[in-house]
DNA sequence: TTAACTATAAACACCG
DNA sequence: ACGGTGTTTATAGTTA
């Protein structure tokens, strides 16, 4: 089986959260120049979650997402990696190497900072203001390596094992917190699987707990990043005319 | 209709 | 033995 078709983080429409089923409800926001990402506060009213402190943050592009997309370089990479794929990359039929030759990531149009969820501030203390808190009922316009790459991009270190991506997103995104467990599964599933993502093995001199420490691979993190804006430009776009709660 | 992609489930192996 | 983690396979749904 060629696992290769999975692995990456597409941003085709095509996905389940993106243009799939349209379960969404949340609005993601892309801001600016720094291509950083920001909630909106209003326009899905069922709006059960919120772009994550990586998209609330970056409304004071202090977070580490927008950090990221306004320097487009990785922790201890420079911004030339982010340019290079290497030739088997590019070989590669799911390779989206292209992406990252576009010029327009830093384009995005502006948009309303959001208002962050009260979760958040578990991550990023004192750093946000508390909104109210938004449904739990409705499944997150993000895809699962959204997810995981948010939630990466949101840590000191970049870089976060299986555990802790869970409880990041369980605490931006409620739905989670009140979801079937197999939600994990996707996580380990997509974090397998996803070129986007690369396996730190743990010093086991420092190693506490179990597993390794996930990093995202910095040649795809224009992909991802992407991938989020174009969630927002299509939410954004439908919001007025998709209103479908989650399945 | 097909390909590509994502979500989900399940099985299995490994490790502490 | 158990639970968490990581990998792999299979399947279904959706869009271009």
């Amino acid at each position: 089986m060629d696992t290769s078709s999975h692995t990456l983080p597409s941003f085709s429409s095509s996905s389940t959260t993106l243009g799939g089923s349209l379960p969404l409800t949340s609005s993601p926001q892309l801001t600016s120049s720094s291509v950083s990402l920001t909630l909106s506060p209003v326009s899905f009213p069922p709006s059960p979650t919120s772009l994550s402190p990586a998209t609330a943050e970056s409304a004071h592009s202090s977070s580490p997402v927008s950090d990221f997309a306004a320097s487009h370089c990785l922790e201890g990479q420079s911004t030339q990696n982010l340019g290079q794929v290497n030739t088997s990359d590019q070989d590669d039929l799911t390779c989206l190497s292209w992406l990252h030759q576009r010029g327009d990531l830093l384009s995005l149009q502006p948009l309303a900072k959001i208002t962050p969820l009260p979760q958040q501030q578990t991550c990023t203390p004192g750093q946000l203001p508390s909104p109210p808190p938004a449904p739990v009922s409705s499944k997150p316009p993000y895809s699962f390596s959204s997810l995981i790459f948010m939630a990466l991009e949101d840590s000191p270190q970049k870089r976060l094992p299986v555990k802790d991506i869970y409880e990041w997103i369980v605490s931006n995104f409620p739905y989670y917190r009140t979801a079937t467990g197999g939600w994990r599964n996707s996580v380990r599933h997509n974090l397998s699987l996803s070129k986007s993502f690369r396996r730190i093995q743990r010093d086991k001199s420092q190693s506490v707990g179990k597993g390794s420490l996930w990093c995202v691979c910095p040649e795809y993190r224009p992909v991802l990043l992407e991938v989020l804006r174009k969630t927002h430009t299509y939410h954004s776009t439908n919001s007025n005319l998709i209103n479908k709660p989650a399945l």
